[in-house]
DNA sequence: TAGATAATTAAGCGAATGTCTAAATTAAAA
DNA sequence: TTTTAATTTAGACATTCGCTTAATTATCTA
């Protein structure tokens, strides 16, 4: 739970999930990205593995990153648990008889 | 946008908006609730105020801390960008004719 | 097998975080 | 008005965080 939340404090991080809505991506591809070095990528993509925000498949040389559904479904699970204070702004849905 | 996630990161703070959710309360009955100074609770107060994930509503010599959409509502923004990757559960429904 | 490439692990450092005690502020009560 | 109570602000300190460079591991290719 922890891991979680703190995963997602980062910016650097939230930006490596977004990149990764658009499909895997591996370790270099990500980093080339980020005007940073990547070892601290590498070390932001470890910390998102552990939260199970991102799942890791090793490709031969290439290690290959994807949004893991796992972590994301925890955290929204706690999200909801303050729907019973306010609801949120749901889709308008339209039923035609 | 940083604020708020840094807000719910810390796991007193995630604690006090889980105490907010049965209604308004004051500082002191906040502290109240947990085994650390009153200084401190006053920190994480102001802190998940600044991310409006809390008002602040004072009552004579009492500050009342109640749960503000404000700060939740951008949250749960932020969550839906996910959404075209993996949905998530969603309450079931059913429409009878 | 030797060399090059992808990525991680290790070590170190300044900045940010969370906690405490002591002091200050504000409002109620005696 | 003086005292008490509720709360915040200030200052200090240990821990955690995010970053860097250097070294290591693992894989591919010539």
């Amino acid at each position: 739970m922890d891991a979680k939340f703190k995963a997602i404090n980062d910016p650097t991080r939230r930006e490596i999930l977004h990149f990764l809505v658009n499909g895997p991506q591996n370790a270099g591809q990500i980093a080339s990205q980020f005007d940073m070095s990547k070892p601290s990528i590498s070390h932001h993509l470890d910390l998102l593995k552990q939260a199970k925000l991102i799942q890791a498949d090793k490709k031969g040389q290439f290690i290959e990153y994807k949004l893991d559904k796992t972590g994301f479904e925890v955290i929204h699970a706690w999200f909801k648990t303050f729907s019973t204070y306010f609801e949120f702004p749901k889709p308008k849905i339209r039923i035609e008889i």
